[in-house]
DNA sequence: GAGGTATGTGTGGTCTGACCACCATAATAA
DNA sequence: TTATTATGGTGGTCAGACCACACATACCTC
């Protein structure tokens, strides 16, 4: 019987009620007092699953609130295991390889996905923002890619960087927007060269 | 100040520790009681960052003995996010997409990159294994790539793949090798087209 | 009535102390 | 020596207490 660990037990519990009742994320699930009754296990059991499913991005813990469900796509996992893993030296170079990479990944969808709205929008916002930050531009590039599982690598990798290259590039303004002009004409080669320009490389 | 969470305080030091003391698989870390008592907080709060941590994979826990750290590949976590997750279409989607799009930078990385004995083995190892799986003859190629942090990016995807596509692809010989042989020309074009030939794609 | 204030209740956050079950080892008995 | 027992350390679990916080309600002042 007792072999295996409540808090599993609790874990599983909290599955099935899911799906049982179909919650979705920001749905509220019981209180920590209220699981303890209803399953008969001590509070401190009931708090080990929460904060197990809290780590892993499962669920999101409000003070004075309650638990609730969270985006599922936002999970944790490359982050947590990066976290843990990524230590050595060779990692940072690494880091900023894949970074780029998926910075051009991100341009070549939007170069096949992106509507003419968003680009003009996002010109816009380049050529009006007064203070243009390289972080935000590309986060806004990678949402038009409308993939977030990469988004969220993006921005584990993009923290990262920053950890180690802590001045944020200072490009000027005009190069953003011929990056935008390029991605206006659906040219992959154009879009990466301005990509190359505006990233001071020229090959990765 | 006490924003943030005394057991999530006490997963970074164990991070950090393991790092520190260079802790590896196998290792004991110190006992609940010890931890609380030199962290200065409840052993409550450490039973919380350690159950996260087990539940993740990260560490193994033998009662009567103590608290080991574990060979983490993620493989339980992986697991647990897709029973627990993995309703979400749109982020089958985009594992499907990543997936797709990482093998073909790999693949980008491979061309300017490889060395010629590297390909004409590879080459050896496809023509002659007698049971080519999709997933090793891919594991090699990232290799080639080298970089450490894209081979565990596409690990955990191909995990998560498997578990919503538990049919590995079963391609021919010849795709593989005609693969090989377009990374031989160091034709990038050839290349991809050849991949997506082998993944029976047009486009992405 | 409108707006602000106090209060009460429910929630997560944390700590403490108490048991229990289990394991390894040392001390003891055969 | 070998087998048995005792002991201390470890994780597993529970109960209770208190705190910090958010929200709703009732209350008061204007």
């Amino acid at each position: 019987m007792g072999n295996s660990k409540v808090y599993l037990e609790i874990v599983q519990h909290l599955r099935e009620m899911i799906h049982r009742d179909g919650l979705k994320p920001g749905d509220k699930i019981p209180s920590e007092r209220e699981l303890s009754e209803r399953l008969d296990v001590g509070r401190s059991s009931v708090r080990e699953a929460l904060r197990a499913l809290e780590l892993l991005g499962l669920i999101e813990t409000r003070r004075g609130e309650g638990t609730f469900l969270r985006d599922f796509r936002g999970h944790r996992l490359v982050q947590l295991l990066s976290t843990f893993i990524l230590q050595d030296e060779k990692a940072k170079k690494d880091v900023f390889e894949t970074k780029n990479i998926i910075e051009i990944d991100c341009l070549r969808l939007v170069v096949k996905r992106f509507d003419q709205q968003d680009i003009s929008h996002l010109f816009r916002w380049t050529a009006n923002a007064e203070s243009l930050h390289d972080d935000e531009f590309f986060y806004r590039i990678i949402q038009l890619a409308d993939n977030h599982l990469i988004l969220r690598i993006w921005v584990i990798l993009k923290d990262y960087y920053d950890s180690f290259i802590p001045i944020p590039p200072k490009n000027k303004r005009e190069d953003y927007l011929f990056l935008l002009e390029a991605l206006a004409t659906r040219d992959e080669e154009q879009v990466i060269s301005a990509y190359w320009k505006l990233r001071n490389l020229s090959v990765y």
